[in-house]
DNA sequence: TATTTCTTGACAAAACTAGTCAAGAATTAT
DNA sequence: ATAATTCTTGACTAGTTTTGTCAAGAAATA
């Protein structure tokens, strides 16, 4: 698992793209000058979005980008799967066979598994227009607890 | 952000270690082997985990590890934390003034800082006896509605 | 005293991150 | 048409981080 400097700049790209739709096009120069990001570096990460369908760009003069979906429907989780691959965060190096060694059953997978499951989840709550409108900060939940896990049927 | 082999390793380590509890002590060697991971760089970790106080070490022969505390009291979030270093998903290079340079307000810290928090959330949450007794799968959560996040008093 | 086992710190290869650079393609204004 | 603008693509690179290795030593016990 890992959240780079590009999710970073792809999520502001896409803020500030969206926070000019009234213009209808932004500059990756202009982007870059307002956020003090190099501005080829962008291009990378604007190629990326482009190429996954969440941004257009127009070429020539007067030229930029737009959102190419509605800000709700620019979903985080999809955003940084493109950007920095799949959030997974593996348990351990074996495949199939058991890989504690001692008890025959791999302890350590549920952690991760279920770590990245609640990033997943997190993440997929969040459009970009949560962004815009501020509605993120006090969205994080609490875990269900271990005692009731056992009352539990999953899903 | 970043999860690497480390903070897998502590964690497969601990629960070696938690595992053979009966037998009381444990070499890196023995765990190295059972893991099939490098022992010099295990030694390295526990080396660490002993330094802060989640295992006790016995030189000599039949030296090893032991844990230094009880398996409901070794909390996920602090193994990660002095393995990893703190979880802290920065939201942009600016300190204190704006950042989006358009809005005069940094909309993006709080996504990162929420997402910091959820997975400080879910890992503060999770003991290594949950591991050990396999209370994990289907722990996670959805983060709250973004329509709920008006009528809500942030504590 | 010899052996076992942990301890510490220096070192290093490989992978990854964060960026640069350059040549080119598309579009528009003149 | 031509020039200017802007995106497009891919190769390249410096620096950092990860994932280890190695060696010398300290503590404990048989």
């Amino acid at each position: 698992m890992k959240l780079t400097t590009k999710g970073r700049y792809a999520v502001l790209a896409l803020t500030e793209i969206a926070l000019s739709e009234d213009k209808n096009l932004i500059k990756i120069s202009e982007i870059a000058k307002s956020q003090n990001i190099s501005s080829t570096y962008l291009e990378q990460i604007l190629s990326n979005l482009k190429r996954n369908g969440f941004v257009k760009a127009v070429r020539g003069p007067n030229g930029g980008y737009k959102l190419a979906l509605k800000a709700e429907d620019i979903i985080m989780s999809d955003v940084i799967e493109v950007i920095e691959g799949k959030i997974e965060t593996k348990g351990c190096s074996q495949k199939h066979i058991s890989c504690t060694g001692i008890s025959g059953k791999c302890l350590n997978h549920d952690l991760w598994d279920e770590l990245g499951k609640q990033i997943n989840l997190f993440l997929s709550h969040i459009s970009l227009k949560d962004i815009l409108e501020g509605n993120i900060l006090g969205r994080s939940r609490a875990p269900i607890l271990a005692q009731d896990c056992d009352n539990m049927t999953i899903n």
